[in-house]
RNA sequence: AGUUCGAUGGUGUAACGGUAGCACCACAGACUCUGACUCUGUUAGUCUAGGUUCGAAUCCUAGUCGGACUACCA
């Protein structure tokens, strides 16, 4: 009972907090996205810390829409995000946007102008640019700076009214233009501009910036733990000074260190591109590292959380390997989905000593790792369709499959053994002919034999047909973003492999989209949104571990 | 260069002044009607230099390296 968890910092933080009596012990967060694109599992990451924190400590998780900027926002985007969230397992307590706080923020704005806190700069933005100063020097004043109360509010007043141009003022902070922190260099608090919001519609022409914003809708849900990514850092004195000033909730800003993956990239830009000129097939494609992308590939829910959870949370630059997420993928697919048996590459193979038309029905168990799972029957006949793999003319040592003069057993059927091949004009193995063992049969060996391998195999008489679409990782280096010249060079040109024909056992064919299966000895598959009624098309989500291929690389 | 955050095996993450642990990966073996799963074992780490202390991954100082910040984006 007395295991200790070890917690992470924020975990800390927060029990700490609770230890003190802040806020009377209450913990609430909030997840806070721009609809201005599609989740990745970087968010997936956030999702599952700020909703899991607020399930820790018997709080509560606010779903908020960062909708400051009507130029990049579609209500297109609001409900793919809520249903990635979903999807992945969560609820929160209120769905809420930041826009529905224009008029609060307005009145917050009007406040800080009246304490002398905020001013009406006609300044252009490459005129503030260049009076911003830099890293090392200090900024100039811009000569508005000093307006007077009255002209400001009455200035403001205006430019909510609508009676100037994008860009022709803004509201700045009047903070400190020699601040080492740029933030903090009177930052810009609203911009104009004369755009559709796609909740608020047109009843705004004037905008809160991120800073003017964020901090302040965090106070007005009295957010406690409003927990960010790492490069937010330098923000923080800002939204701390907006809510001083302000004199309203405290809530409180953590940063920790965004998740990257290998052999993918996660920023939205760059993912756009990948959309846009069409290496990928959308924001779905089962390659992106997108949420859609992943459920469609068939990544389970469960396993991106236990991924979010293995690799915690911290503050240093991290890159973590893909091959933890796909471990994550199998240890939860391995334990739900049935086993079918499926031919990818297929080659005839004739039981030489079989009666001609008989038919027989074996019973498979669906899933060792879970009884309850039941099982199934296959059809076995003379002629079935084995791997192309499977055999080979001439075998090396530790081959433990068909080869002439050796043995395998086909799952759950017979013990056979190889006695010839046929090959074709071009030397392409076609038919394999074996003798079966009556004796082996799966359930009631009586044959004494042990044979190393096992082979799967479906009947030809009745094999039913699919599509296989064959992922692998979308960039053959690991860090595509920091190699040299363009990310897109370093796309792996083998990340889809089609198969258009693969032969199925006939229970398979009954496969509903989105149903998830492990085709034995080969991978994780799941039926693809693409499917029709007459053609079912199979993702593969994973391959299983192979030893025998990497004993063959060392070869 | 200024500010700021960080640095523990190949990767991710613990150790809160007292035995450097866990997971993934890799490797070796056992088991196997999936070369899967499972099980056992092995390799491998505290950025550097000083200091404080009986004792330092942890505290202090200096350095090194890496990231972030100079949008009317979030």
């Amino acid at each position: 009972m007395s295991e200790e968890k070890s917690l992470n910092f924020l975990e800390e933080i927060i029990e700490n907090d609770i230890k003190s009596g802040l806020h009377n012990g209450r913990v609430h967060t909030r997840f806070p996205p721009e609809p201005n694109g599609y989740l990745h599992i970087g968010h997936a990451s956030s999702i599952c810390l700020n909703f899991g924190l607020a399930k820790k400590y018997n709080g509560k998780c606010n779903l908020r829409f960062d909708d400051t900027n009507p130029s990049t926002e579609e209500a297109e985007y609001v409900n793919s995000i809520k249903s990635d969230i979903e999807w992945l397992g969560f609820q929160w307590h209120k769905e809420l946007y930041t826009s529905d706080y224009f008029e609060q923020l307005h009145d917050y704005a009007v406040t800080l102008i009246k304490k002398g806190l905020a001013y009406v700069d006609d300044s252009t933005a490459e005129q503030m640019a260049s009076m911003k100063g830099t890293l090392n020097t200090p900024g100039t004043d811009s000569p508005f700076r000093s307006r007077s109360i009255e002209e400001n509010l009455t200035l403001f007043a205006e430019m909510r009214a609508g009676k100037y141009k994008d860009g022709e003022k803004t509201l700045r902070a009047k903070i400190d233009m020699a601040h080492p922190n740029l933030l903090l260099r009177d930052p810009l608090m609203y911009r104009i501009k004369h755009e559709h919001h796609h909740r608020s519609g047109d009843k705004w022409c004037i905008y809160p910036m991120y800073d003017f914003a964020h901090g302040q809708s965090d106070s007005i849900e009295e957010v406690t733990h409003s927990i960010c990514t790492l490069e937010f850092i330098h923000h923080r004195p800002l939204y701390n000074w907006f809510i001083e000033k302000l004199e309203i909730f405290p809530s409180k800003q953590y940063e920790f260190a965004r998740r990257n993956l290998t052999y993918t990239v996660m920023s939205k830009r760059k993912l756009l591109q990948l959309v846009n000129d069409k290496h990928v097939n959308g924001w779905n494609d089962p390659r992106m590292p997108t949420i859609s992308g992943m459920r469609r590939r068939g990544y389970p829910a469960e396993a991106i959380r236990n991924f979010a959870d293995t690799i915690g949370v911290a503050k240093r630059e991290n890159i973590v390997d893909l091959g933890l997420l796909e471990f994550c993928v199998r240890e939860h697919l391995n334990k739900v989905t049935n086993r079918v048996m499926a031919v990818l590459d297929p080659i005839k193979l004739v039981l030489t000593n079989y009666p001609d038309g008989q038919t027989e029905v074996f019973e498979a168990e669906n899933n060792p790792e879970d009884p309850a799972s039941g099982s199934r029957e296959i059809p076995f006949e003379k002629e079935l369709w084995i791997e192309r793999d499977d055999f080979m003319e001439e075998a090396p040592k530790k081959y433990f499959r068909l080869a002439p003069g050796k043995m395998v057993r086909l799952k759950s059927a017979y013990i056979i053994q190889c006695d010839s091949f046929e090959k074709d004009a071009d030397g392409n193995v076609t038919t394999v002919y074996c003798t079966y063992l009556p004796e082996s049969r799966s359930g009631n060996d009586t044959s004494g034999l042990k044979v190393k391998g096992t082979i799967h195999w479906v009947s030809v008489a009745h094999a039913h047909t699919a599509e296989a679409r064959l992922y692998d990782r979308l960039f053959s280096v690991s860090d595509p973003a920091n190699e040299d010249g363009d990310f897109k060079d370093y796309i792996n040109p083998d990340s889809l492999r089609t198969i258009s024909t693969i032969y199925i056992e006939p229970e398979l064919s009954k496969a509903k989209n989105g149903d998830k299966v492990q085709f034995m000895r080969n991978g994780y598959f799941c039926v693809d949104s693409d499917s029709t009624p007459d053609k079912l098309i199979f993702n593969r989500t994973v391959t299983l571990r192979d030893n025998w291929a990497k004993e063959q690389k060392k070869a």
